[in-house]
DNA sequence: TTTATCATGTAAATTGTTACATGATTTA
DNA sequence: TAAATCATGTAACAATTTACATGATAAA
């Protein structure tokens, strides 16, 4: 949030920010992101701001301030954020087995090569809108963008891989059932 | 948790077994583990049976029920669960910009590579003792193993993207600082 | 006229982290 | 004798989600 409020935004805003650019990899709800900003404001590190809308209620807009500006830079200066990623699926995939069900395990592993295919194809859309808007993409773009567009580039390479790991992974699955069939017959037969 | 309770475990040992094989993509702490035992117990997912240790204190071992079984295979039949993954780094390089200090900006990136090349070594290091100890690594494992293998291969496709993405990102990084420094002699000179 | 979008929040519940508390055995 | 490992937990706090609550304007 310290990252947006570079320029002031509501929280509102901030939670289509969310939603358009960032849903890769992080999310808020708006019942999160409204008593956080309060909280922020409380602390110092933001400003408020009333302002009427065209449409709909009265705006309440956020700004960092310098303080909200080094906090920001200090959680960068950290260092990066890494170890604490929890992906649900591969926890899911890890237990797969549990299943019993060969039918059932295909069917997940292909809902999720459907989802990643899907996503695959948000992410592309979204490079070449960019590219076909934006002369400068991707190695004469601002700074900003620049680093956004890093972002979008670790998407399309991880999606990529995971579709790859999909198609690989339900390939190996098909030939074991096959052997397993096979073994089958070589008993009962 | 109800995956690893196919077999008795106590809390220390489930703590374990996160730290070894789930730590890629799922952590919990004792404290956490502790009251959620409890609690499925409670519910009627598991059973608890106290049962001594040659060292330390009497160990509170825990299986699942077979209410907890299907619990589990409601949960993997659901489908994948995707989309709310965190990927704390990446929210830092969307934002990068924001130090405006390139020095910085590429301790940041190299801090990030080097983290990854440390991450691959280390699932290199478990396929490899995987290997040489399972002669039937990797397609002609039990169910269970089979699967980890799979969430094995998915740990190092994603690192190994990761790494590729933060080399090609420095380089990227270097080269516009360059040009930022052409630039300037030429305003300047 | 219904639905979507704009815009704010609160309340309750769940989930997760950090710190605290205890005490035995084994290894360095 | 100090540190690591075994083994259990609780308490306080922080973070997050789900549900609830309100009401205006614009588009279908």
């Amino acid at each position: 949030m310290l990252g947006m409020l570079r320029e002031p935004h509501s929280g509102y805003d901030i939670k289509k920010k969310f939603e358009q650019s960032l849903r890769n990899f992080w999310r808020a709800e708006l019942s999160q992101i409204y008593p956080l900003l309060q909280k922020m404001d409380d602390e110092g590190l933001l400003t408020s701001k009333e302002s009427p809308s065209d449409i709909g209620p009265t705006r309440k807009v956020y700004k960092r301030t310098a303080r909200g500006r080094r906090e920001l830079a200090a959680w960068l200066t950290e260092g990066p954020s890494v170890g604490a990623e929890r992906i649900g699926y591969l926890a899911q995939v890890y237990f797969l087995s549990e299943l019993e069900d060969d039918t059932a395990v295909l069917a997940f592993m292909s809902e999720l090569r459907d989802y990643m295919a899907d996503w695959l194809g948000t992410l592309t859309d979204t490079e070449n809108s960019w590219k076909a808007n934006d002369p400068g993409y991707p190695d004469q773009l601002t700074d900003a963008s620049f680093y956004q567009q890093l972002t979008l580039q670790m998407g399309l390479m991880k999606v990529r891989a995971n579709l790859q790991w999909c198609d690989e992974s339900i390939a190996r699955i098909r030939l074991r059932q096959s052997q397993k069939g096979q073994s089958d017959i070589a008993i009962t037969g």
